[in-house]
DNA sequence: GTGAAAGCGCTAACAT
DNA sequence: ATGTTAGCGCTTTCAC
């Protein structure tokens, strides 16, 4: 809660930074002439216009934001909350929001919240006393009342990245049933009969509409649908492809719910001596940047970060600029490679 | 320069915001009062403190961070200049140094520069203006004028990653030079005639320390170094490669200069038809995810990401906390992997 | 078209 | 130990 004050070596140089009352004084005009002149005000001669750009520029005057974001009522600055800022999927989406958000004058306040409901509450509360203009979120528990508590409590503008809640009207989200359906009809097409989804947390609305579509995909085929949720980590592929294979009528096609899962299995594949696609075929969520250099080339299931980063920063601005909230939904698409083959033994 | 001003749609609750003042008014105190209690001003009797606490958590008071910046004259932020958040390399380093800032109450304003130095330029000021305490800085060209004019000109607490600027005299440094020592010595070994390294930008340190200490480890060992220099990016990957493989004498030996660079000369090895390592040994700079499940094997020169994250942070706080400035250096190290291995003819 | 004055929300002297 | 006052650097009525 409190602040901790800063250290003593603050100055370097002799005169304090200029502001912007040393430029009205150089240009012998009243401070308000120089706010007018550098925002823009209509109202201003042409004599005024220069002696104070002169100023400006002879004294190298850079106007602090501080003061002025206190006195409009607006930091020009948008939280960003983030699960794994070193996930590329975040990271891309990141930078395609800061590029757009960037072009409008707004900087990115990027926190990481480590999958933790709670500190995510936190860091909701950290963005709300730093007065940022809105935020960026993709909760890790859609469930999770401190969240749903703390947003409710500030009247801020909120994008939510793939992710449900009854209190945030606006949100870009993928439409992961897409990527799935393919996926799983390719599969379907090639044989497999017992096909694993190794999930992510079913507390997010992608692990959900995966699932929903797998089941879907499968009814009425006679294909065994297995879906095993759990974190979007290493440890959970690991740990669920050596049960899933290594029970009895194990799967012949596993989908891994993201690229950190897919880790997970690849290393349990490899330690069980499982070869894909003979042994098993493998689809994964979310692109990688070497899954193409794997032998076999890695079948994905992926959407565009970057289409996804720059919606939601889109949706934002059109927030702050009074437009009502709204819901994009951007695709996924299935990209076959040798990754995935027709099973091994054709019966179980 | 000029700052849009925020939409209408901003006040959805009638009451504004709850400040100092109301919760002075609620508690019977004055503001200094409750400033005191809530910066844990030894000076407050336990009444006090009391009736202060009720009323904040009644009325759930959040302090402005905006006004107490501009009154404390810091504002518990770090700027984060990245050419490229997408890079997981870089990721890594904002995430650890994020968590180590987070935890003395300092936010993180990351921005992108795109490898461009004007830009680099521009977000320094930017950065500047926002009145961040303190700076992490990996620019693109060391010696770009604009850069190093940008960062003379304001009395800044700023610690470079793995780069070297006569302004500035903090910096966490990798030790480029191990790793690539010990690579090329595992190559020789290996009976390597031919070495060719795809560098990355000579305007920056690793680039030139890798470049050295490879001269440095063939010196003597009538063993031909051949290093091409260009842009961190898959094209310059791409290019190098099919230039070296396809010209006379081609290497028998590649190390490409960054994870981003690897990724096109791994498109260009497929597209020759090469086959690594019986016709040409890789070795790559920075860890990739899936480098260890490639066939073969890649081997990788690394570092510990999260130790250079924590390493400029904790740089950047001794600066703040009015401790001279310092310069780190972290190492680097070889991990052999099967995509190494002798050359198939050992003659030129 | 320009200047003077008030104040954004908070903290730190200075009083008491 | 607590209240009063001034002011961080800027913008914006309000006068002229």
């Amino acid at each position: 809660m409190t602040a901790a004050p800063l250290g003593a070596a603050a100055d370097t140089s002799p005169a304090s930074r200029t502001g912007i009352r040393q430029v009205a004084d150089r240009a012998g005009v009243a401070p308000s002439s120089v706010s007018r002149v550098l925002s823009g005000h209509p109202d201003v001669s042409a004599v005024m216009r220069n002696r104070v750009l002169d100023a400006v520029s002879a004294l190298g005057y850079e106007p602090d934001m501080l003061a002025q974001s206190l006195r409009r009522g607006a930091t020009m600055s948008i939280g960003f909350i983030v699960s794994d800022i070193s996930n590329p999927l975040f990271a891309e989406i990141a930078l395609a929001a800061e590029t757009r958000l960037q072009d409008r004058g707004f900087s990115l306040l990027i926190t990481n919240a480590f999958r933790d409901p709670s500190t995510e509450a936190d860091r909701i509360r950290m963005l709300s006393r730093r007065r940022v203009d809105g935020m960026l979120i993709s909760v890790s528990d859609e469930g999770h009342p401190g969240i749903t508590e703390a947003l409710s409590s500030l009247k801020l503008r909120v994008v939510l990245i793939d992710r449900e809640l009854p209190a945030v009207r606006s949100a870009v989200l993928s439409d992961h049933a897409r990527g799935i359906g393919e996926a799983v009809a390719h599969l379907i097409s090639l044989g497999h009969q017992r096909i694993a989804l190794i999930n992510g947390s079913a507390a997010v609305r992608p692990s959900r509409e995966r699932q929903q579509a797998l089941r879907r995909a499968c009814r009425g085929s006679g294909v065994n649908a297995t879906v095993r949720h759990g974190t979007f980590s290493p440890e959970h592929g690991y740990k669920s492809t050596m049960e899933l294979l290594s029970g009895k009528e194990p799967p012949t096609a596993i989908i891994a719910g993201s690229n950190q899962i897919l880790v997970g299995v690849l290393h349990a594949a490899r330690e069980l001596g499982v070869h894909v696609p003979h042994d098993v075929s493998l689809v994964t969520c979310d692109d990688l940047t070497l899954a193409g250099f794997l032998t076999p080339a890695l079948a994905t299931i992926s959407r565009d970060t970057a289409a996804i980063g720059r919606a939601a920063a889109g949706l934002l601005l059109d927030l702050i600029d009074g437009q009502p909230p709204r819901i994009e939904v951007l695709p996924t698409g299935f990209r076959p490679a040798g990754s995935c083959a027709p099973p091994a033994r054709l019966t179980s």
